[in-house]
DNA sequence: CTCGAGCTGTTCCATTTTGAACACCCGCCG
DNA sequence: CGGCGGGTGTTCAAAATGGAACAGCTCGAG
């Protein structure tokens, strides 16, 4: 009956996935988080997988000297914890709300019967994984290839799609220096000078809010 | 009837997805690689994924300014060339046989039938999946926290475990510095002069064959 | 109003990294 | 034998980066 799922591709960015946690018998929680409220952390047992229906989450890690590296920003429509299908059993890093959230925990064994008994949704659910895969390899070769200037570059043009599946925006959420540089694994001198430099090319503007022209940022990105 | 599909957990590493791929109406090819031919090159028409039956695969990226990034090796078992099951049309980067090697080749339709019929070969898939997220993102972060040191030190120890899952091995699989380079993102003197670094603390041997000793290259990773 | 927290703007220097160069070594092929 | 290609060992100056420090701004709580 669910016409959308006639071929792979046709999981159309419109398919709710929703819809099938939804089913009697998938147990399921949804809660509500404040700007700010962990998720799970780092080390916490790992028995959930999670899906955002409003705000946004941010997965970061922290290393043995403290420093935090944000590895995602995610958006409704994603899940997030999925590593306990793969048999990991705690954490590897914190999941926190960046906004004020509503999300559903999803209980591992409730995901994967219904993994097993509904294709449209296990379509869509490894087509969110080789997406997630795709982006955080995008990330990893940026960081292999270039200066950080470029990354800076590269992470405002992303954030300028956040949420927004391939409608990008002149308008970049709200996101501290602090959050980019770990972003982009380097410190906040830095993008500060770098935001400033773009400021002064014309190819950002801000007050407070954040603009940017994309056609003149993505020049950063070709030399 | 399939016993080891009880839970997702359960499906271990000894199971053999290729039994799957194996049943009739599966469109699919094996074929012979020598050392250095490409499976795959960046650009070409997305409409297999592949499966490592032997040898070893590098999956590769160049930039605009020539420079070659590795993003993975991959060994006998590993799926790759899964993008486009997400819906990518091209090949975003170039697949290599590392040594002789035998991978098959299944048509993206079928592979999408499988996942859809057989529980036990889609847990799988998942599984895999989600590992080499892990494994992309812990890349990822060990660039946004680490010196080109620390990396070079996290790299070997990875590759002595390349292809023997969970079992760390002495000796690590013949690499040049150029590749090592590629893959930390950093330049071959560079890799060089830690090499040597290394070798004069004892921390590993070589001759033509290079063994680490794992206990004491850890020690590089946490200062 | 006043204070403090959190973020931004800016400076400076020690260190790391790059990039290009040159010599050496070894195995293979004509 | 001799040359050539691919990998390694090493050097060096120029450029990028990190890290710490300090000042200013703004907004909300008391």
């Amino acid at each position: 009956m669910l016409k959308t799922a006639k071929t792979f591709k046709a999981v159309g960015r419109k398919f709710n996935p929703q819809a099938f946690l939804d089913a009697p018998g998938v147990a399921r929680t949804v809660s509500a988080y404040d700007k700010g409220d962990p998720v799970f952390s780092q080390g916490d047992p790992c028995r959930h997988v999670y899906y955002i229906q409003k705000g946004g989450v941010k997965l970061s890690v922290v290393s043995e000297t403290g420093q935090e590296a944000v590895v995602a920003l995610l958006a409704p429509g994603d899940f997030f914890g999925e590593g306990c299908l793969a048999g990991q059993t705690v954490r590897m890093g914190t999941a926190t709300a960046v906004t004020a959230s509503t999300i559903m925990a999803v209980k591992k064994e409730s995901m994967i019967r219904v993994l097993h008994e509904e294709h449209t949704f296990s379509d869509r659910f490894i087509k969110h994984m080789l997406a997630r895969n795709i982006r955080i390899e995008e990330d990893l070769i940026d960081q292999l290839f270039n200066s950080s200037e470029k990354r800076l570059a590269r992470a405002l043009l992303l954030l300028a799609r956040y949420g927004k599946q391939d409608k990008p925006q002149r308008v970049v959420p709200k996101i501290s220096q602090e959050t980019l540089a770990s972003m982009i694994g380097t410190t906040r001198p830095r993008v500060n000078f770098f935001l400033n430099k773009f400021r002064k090319l014309g190819f950002i503007e801000y007050n407070g809010e954040l603009k940017i022209n994309s056609s003149l940022l993505t020049v950063v990105l070709h030399d």
